[in-house]
DNA sequence: GCGCTGATTGTTTAG
DNA sequence: CTAAACAATCAGCGC
């Protein structure tokens, strides 16, 4: 009955290794904040990216923006981001699976936009490393009224947790 | 004046 | 698979 995500029974490993929870990985900042980057040893992520998309807020942040709203109505003097945040996550652990479905469906429409944006990314790095070809071009998400544009006028009217009907 | 930091968790990405 | 990074936010503080 659940949804069923990926495998179900998949979880073990997170809960088993979680070292790098660290929490302060130290700066995960490393595009300008000091020189904590890996020591240029391997540059993990490629180098620049001509346009790289950006990501799309995970189930948590959308229900993060929601939150924010509510925390700082009830909150004005709140001055610290990392108040919403822990408070944030309180909730978000405390909520149920099927309180985040919506945000979860939304987060699984947002990834879907993403690989599409990703798919002319992968295109442009192929056509830089190849050494761009003549005719190059974008596909460019075509248009897929999905979500980008389909909604246009209509307003949000966001129901659609028709999601992950997988079963076996 | 500008820009990073902090804190949350989830997803993403490259090796 | 794994480890790391980064996504938004916002005000405070450093240089």
């Amino acid at each position: 009955m659940k949804g069923a995500r990926g495998k179900a029974a998949g979880k073990n490993t997170a809960e088993a290794l979680k070292p790098a929870e660290d929490r302060k990985i130290g700066k995960r900042k490393a595009t300008l904040g000091k020189s904590s980057v890996p020591k240029a040893k391997k540059e993990r992520r490629a180098k620049k990216d001509p346009n790289k998309p950006k990501r799309p807020p995970s189930a948590f942040f959308v229900f993060l923006e929601e939150f924010r709203a509510t925390f700082k109505k009830e909150n004005p003097n709140v001055k610290a981001v990392s108040a919403v945040g822990k408070a944030a996550g309180e909730k978000w652990k405390s909520m149920s699976e099927e309180e985040k479905v919506p945000y979860g469906a939304k987060a699984g429409k947002r990834k879907a936009e993403y690989e599409k944006q990703m798919k002319v990314y992968n295109k442009k790095q192929e056509s830089s490393a190849n050494g761009m070809g003549d005719d190059e071009e974008d596909e460019e998400v075509h248009d897929e009224e999905d979500v980008a544009s389909g909604e246009e006028g209509q307003h949000q009217q966001e129901d659609d947790e028709e999601e992950e009907e997988d079963e076996d």
